[in-house]
DNA sequence: TTGTAGGCGTTATCAC
DNA sequence: GTGATAACGCCTACAA
């Protein structure tokens, strides 16, 4: 396994007769003023060597490594997963390379992994972890040292945010079930410290009390996004609202805790207990029962960190909010018919 | 939002009063030959200054850019997802970083995404691609540029391997359901083209065989790992062998689908059929029923792969087939108890 | 149309 | 102990 020695553009320029600068003009295409023969010599001589231009040289004359820092959760979370993935996609396709961190378990070491992002010289950074919306290193160092987008809030502000609309999302998966005739609807919760839960939370009530009903605390039990968090946090509800009829759950990947606490519970979903979930992450559609989800354009979001990163990495203003990405209802069987208001 | 400006060892050096070659020695640590008092110096000057070094310049000198590559699969795909996890953290803890290329949807970028990596001057890279198994541009660069593991065969060879023993994932879930009295159990395989499938089907073949069955075409129907495949599948196997009790999948996402898909065939799990998966990904406990599973060490893989990588880097032998790591099975709901045999 | 000079920020080697 | 000199591979003027 002899392994390939990297061929430099002297190389190149050498064996087609002419200066490396010339080579250099030429290999870099743009606005060249060399006579077609040699520009063919030198073509033909970098094919032939199979010349890779070494970008970390490139990167140290041009100040600029067209490479992107993406700060992920370690939470192998299926939703944060998709909008990274189409982060990196949407940075590649535009000539960028992706340095992805993924926090620990505790989340306390994004300052590190921003630090050593910024030692890298990375054009710019996507903090895609909710572990830093309270961090207010992580937070100092994006707003001082290099553009940033976030895909949550950021202690301080200063740094663009993208999004979908949280609100609406809690107000459209609730609006839906008190238009199904439930009037006694539950909550499962995200985690109170972040902003995106108490923005679902603010929609779900929006939509109770445009129903006439006053929000209960009984009603709402706070999770941590993982499926074991899901099942505790209902049978919590289930204990202090046992008359319940429907649950609104903050996250896809909560809701199989949910089902499973109500399938063990004996309650059946839907016919029992209607289940309205967020995210519709891809397997939603093959719970039983099939999930009833408020759609979050995750792929979407990260594609627009991007755009929005690449736009301020070439100096353009960018706002510091940009609208929220619209979410959409996915009715399955999770939430059931209509209810009859007899029961 | 003034952005800071990167501040230079000769800065620090300037504002300690000494040489940059100086600065640089002590401020990289090791066996430095200076007073204490200037050290202090040039300490105290880089902390003030907040320098942070640039390890791009860094890497031009040493040809060496302490950052490995990543090949990663399009496929939010929660297992791989967890080996690369893994496997990024295990890079950092070592003082590397990772870039990441996801493959497109086809995965036909793959010597792309190779490509660029080597551009950027990895020092190694992991292959943790299904979709790459058979690309044979892919394989070549990764022979003759630069060291690198691989999640999977590799065709033509000539990269180390790590990974668990598929086939004894196959032998110990169907064991255990003809321990459980089966003796008509069906499979939902991943894709044909991958050699994890053939071998975990080979395994389930063994303990057939093992108990003197003979392996029937009747009993087997290919997926795709997703859930959506995982419930055609399933319709098919339920169609072909209608007496089937068991049926062994070949994914936990998959099995998704499976139990989707017995659910609305009328198929009570397991009184009816018994299910048993592979992967044990962090949701198989919450599936309704809880799904039993032989655990698949994902993210020790990862880590294994960044050690072996690194190793290779290092310039040290590196075995191209390691021990495969062992799995296990874990029990839960969904295989149900011991069947009678008069069933 | 081509080549020359200078510099990007660092580390390494070797005098002093 | 410290600093000068050279080099890493490339790009951007500018001169020829």
């Amino acid at each position: 396994m002899a392994r390939r020695r990297y061929v430099s553009i002297k190389e190149v320029a050498a064996r087609a007769g002419v200066s490396f600068q010339t080579a250099s003009k030429v290999l870099n295409g743009g606005d060249v003023r060399v006579s077609a023969d040699t520009e063919e010599r030198i073509l033909a001589a970098a094919t032939e060597l199979g010349y890779r231009p070494n970008t970390i040289a490139r990167s140290l004359v041009q100040r600029a490594t067209a490479t992107i820092g993406l700060v992920a959760s370690d939470a192998t979370d299926v939703a944060i997963a998709q909008a990274s993935v189409a982060a990196e996609q949407a940075a590649r396709a535009n000539g960028h390379s992706v340095l992805v961190g993924h926090l620990a378990a505790g989340g306390a070491d994004g300052a590190d992994i921003v630090r050593t992002l910024i030692e890298r010289r990375v054009d710019g950074i996507i903090a895609a972890a909710p572990e830093v919306e309270e961090d207010t290193e992580v937070a100092d160092l994006l707003r001082r040292y290099v553009p940033a987008v976030s895909l949550q809030a950021v202690p301080g502000g200063g740094v663009p945010l993208v999004g979908s609309n949280h609100r609406d999302t809690g107000r459209l998966a609730a609006t839906h079930l008190l238009g199904l005739g439930h009037t006694s609807i539950g909550t499962v919760t995200g985690t109170f410290r972040r902003r995106m839960t108490r923005s679902r939370l603010h929609g779900y009530e929006d939509a109770l009390r445009a129903a006439g009903l006053e929000p209960s605390e009984d009603l709402v039990a706070e999770g941590d996004w993982t499926p074991q968090g899901g099942a505790t946090a209902t049978r919590l509800l289930l204990e202090h609202s046992p008359g319940l009829t429907a649950i609104f759950v903050h996250s896809d990947a909560m809701a199989i805790g949910v089902l499973s606490a109500l399938w063990q519970a004996g309650r059946r979903v839907p016919a029992d207990v209607a289940v309205v979930s967020c995210d519709d992450i891809p397997f939603a559609e093959f719970l039983t029962p099939p999930l009833t989800t408020v759609r979050v354009p995750l792929a979407e979001t990260g594609r627009q960190a991007v755009e929005l990163l690449l736009r301020s990495i070439a100096g353009e203003p960018v706002p510091e909010r940009t609208p929220l990405l619209p979410v959409e209802l996915i009715v399955r069987d999770s939430c059931g018919g209509r209810r009859n208001p007899s029961d």
